[in-house]
DNA sequence: AAAAAAATGAGGAAAATCACCCAATTTTTG
DNA sequence: CAAAAATTGGGTGATTTTCCTCATTTTTTT
């Protein structure tokens, strides 16, 4: 009898069943994947870590309910040496810099193929980063046309009430603040994503994907 | 020698290869399916469409360039009798009036699971119609609740520059007209659209296809 | 040609936004 | 712990939006 070698475990989160079916294809073809778990957003991820730590955990950022960036960063905080790699895509742009902040291991193109996903899925198992040729450039390329915006946490949440159409005293009564607070968050909102009024606000929090259209 | 049958011949157009090259697997595993072009945007699927014309096309619907409404457009034109399956997601919502309109003859969920993926391919095939349970719940409902809006021309022009973040002012001096005028077209989208501010507002020619960002 | 719909423009007033100013407290981070 | 960032909230005032009202002209439809 042969010890077999310990296949690589790997978890899927993505909030399309059709995906994750077909990455299981494509990874357990290869022999020495094998994924033990999946789950459809970050709430369903953070419980099934209680039972299962994989090796690995590919890890789609939006989702609808938690999304890639808020499961990583709780995963990470309870599981440090959890190693995820981020399955990113057009849009994605302005998680990057969280992302990394949070301390993921890498991130690939979801319009990769099969081989540079395997091949990233070894380099994150061996301990290095594995960041995508492409995305690197896009950083690169982005960083410099526009400087990085980063909002807080209080912001995002108001920029959020803002793309619903709620008013400045509906967003304070929502958020139990004062509503020159909630005016306070704005003005920094228009001056950080260089907005002339909310509606550009608005915008440019959906084609950046800072919130999403239900 | 027996005569094969003829596989039914599908066409993948969506903007992720991990996506395309796992449903390929699913697809192909079936044994009387074949996957006989992809295009990961409507352009590129219109150009193939020119050396292809595949039994089923499975369409998604938000990609980078030309998207899937577009896509589907120009292709039922030049093909009226083609069966497009959309692959729709969370979020798509805005897009299934557009996309029943233009003729597509099936959504499906992409978190669907890969049997009910080939019963849809089936059904379409024999030419029937094919609409996953989730998704006609959700339209009946939306149905109900917004009955359809008809904007005029001037109205539509209006809702553009709204959308492009332009002010009352810039607008009037945009279109050459009064800033009154500006004002009552905008009251009359406000009313029509139901919504209690210009966000709202942006936000609903957004979700509703009315505008295209950029 | 008559009727309906669309486009135009305005007055006045209330409400909301936006742009400046400022500073105290709390939380996060180095 | 000290520094930095975030959150909180206020004052003032200009500007813009929003909500009513109304009326004239142009275009489209019947």
């Amino acid at each position: 009898m042969t010890t077999p070698n310990k296949k690589t475990q790997i978890f899927i989160v993505d909030d399309h069943k059709l995906f994750r079916d077909g990455l299981k294809f494509i990874l357990q073809e290869s022999g020495d994947i094998e994924v033990v778990g999946e789950a459809s957003d970050g709430k369903e991820f953070l419980d099934l870590l209680n039972y299962i730590v994989p090796d690995i955990v590919l890890m789609d950022i939006s989702m609808p309910g938690m999304n890639g960036v808020e499961a990583s960063k709780i995963a990470l905080e309870r599981y440090p040496h959890l190693k995820i790699l981020v399955l990113s895509m057009f849009g994605d742009d302005a998680y990057y810099n969280s992302m990394i902040d949070i301390g993921v291991k890498g991130f690939i193109l979801k319009d990769c193929d099969a081989n540079e996903l395997k091949d990233a899925i070894k380099t994150v198992l061996n301990g290095k980063s594995y960041f995508s040729q492409e995305l690197l450039l896009k950083l690169i390329r982005d960083k410099n046309a526009t400087p990085a915006i980063k909002l807080s946490r209080r912001e995002r949440e108001v920029l959020e009430y803002i793309c619903r159409g709620y008013s400045t005293m509906q967003i304070s009564e929502a958020l139990h603040i004062s509503h020159r607070t909630v005016e306070r968050h704005r003005a920094s909102l228009l001056e950080k994503t260089n907005s002339s009024n909310s509606i550009s606000l608005a915008i440019y929090a959906i084609k950046n994907n800072l919130v999403h259209l239900e």
